[in-house]
DNA sequence: TGTAATATTGAATAGTTGTTCAAGAAAGAA
DNA sequence: TTCTTTCTTGAACAACTATTCAATATTACA
């Protein structure tokens, strides 16, 4: 019946998700992604409507493949608490070895576009919710394996780990010292770890 | 000898300091600040150079505010630590009275420009430092007055703190429920106050 | 008052932007 | 092969951008 596309739709977003990453939202021009994508303006728009919706489309993969990553850690061995660990440890190694100059595409974009446009905003709202959420499943779990004292809510554990998240997002951005990110991942376990509610 | 200028600098970083605050600096076009501060595109690069360096004289002027007014903490009556969690309080205030939407000037700056901007991200750097030195202060202060624990490190504890602070500013970003931020500065109190080092 | 020095104006410039669309190319069905 | 449908191409478009500059206005001093 028709012509098939030439390309593949997920390689193009992974692509385009390289260049926004880099630039941000508002730097990045459309041939910007024709050179990256290799795709000619009319197969971009065809494909994705416009700008915005191929962007959409590459936080909502960014954003799927990195909640995914935190609830596969339950799954994986070993305790809880050392998962969490894990996790922050990894950024500040990032950061340490200059893989982390770009930031986070997600909260990049949130602060980026969040303000005047609410259709990143709820995505990034819900995201935000969702990685909450596994969160809370891992604090459990530690509580479950005594490495968090069990009269501690493990709603609030969730928020103040993902807080440090974020923030840990930020303060690589300006490429401190590895000591200052280190004391920030202790500062969270001790906070994790201590008794007092 | 010469005619005066007719406009008030200060006043004028100020008026654009809350375009760029609203907009970005990507998104801010030299229109929209001369419909701000009521100078003509002549008058504003006769006395910022270009776009961006009003843009750095906003940033300046915004940092410098705020370290002034972490530092001013410390001559202010009252314990060192109910400063720490007032300052936090108030973003979470701020943000639960939908105050807090633009975010932190300074954090927004940092994520859309330091990758690719040395000079902004030198400046943000500075600042950073600067900051973390006052919140040293503060919790130095703080076990001094037997609020947090002498064994432990004053330098990781303002990280810590300081690493919250970033968080915060991003979560406010996605307008989330007042409880989650509360808990997050509870947790934050919890881990300063904790014994554990 | 006349003059030198600086401020203000805003139209003009050169470049970039996101988006469109008509023309050509490819492929399965008849 | 021919037809139909879809994909691809890339030049063209209108709107926007940061920046400049010659003309004009205002002041302080001589």
């Amino acid at each position: 019946m028709a012509r098939h596309a030439e390309y593949d739709r997920d390689a193009v977003i992974a692509e385009a998700t390289a260049v926004f990453w880099d630039r941000g939202y508002g730097k990045t021009s459309i041939g910007d992604l024709v050179s990256a994508t290799g795709l000619q303006p009319g197969s971009l728009y065809a494909a994705f409507g416009n700008k915005k919706g191929l962007f959409v489309e590459v936080i909502d993969r960014y954003n799927r493949r990195f909640i995914a990553r935190v609830n596969g850690l339950r799954d994986a061995p070993g305790r809880s608490i050392h998962k969490v660990e894990g996790l922050l440890r990894q950024i500040v190694d990032d950061a340490a070895a200059g893989r982390a100059e770009r930031g986070c595409l997600t909260v990049n974009a949130l602060l980026e576009l969040s303000t005047h446009d609410d259709e990143i905003a709820d995505k990034l709202r819900a995201y935000n919710a969702q990685l909450r959420k596994a969160f809370v499943w891992l604090v459990k779990d530690a509580q479950a394996e005594g490495d968090i004292h069990t009269a501690r809510d493990a709603n609030q554990l969730a928020s103040f780990v993902l807080n440090n998240l974020w923030g840990l997002r930020v303060m690589c951005k300006s490429r401190p010292d590895r000591a200052s990110l280190d004391a920030i991942v202790d500062g969270v376990l001790n906070g994790l770890r201590s008794r007092v509610a």
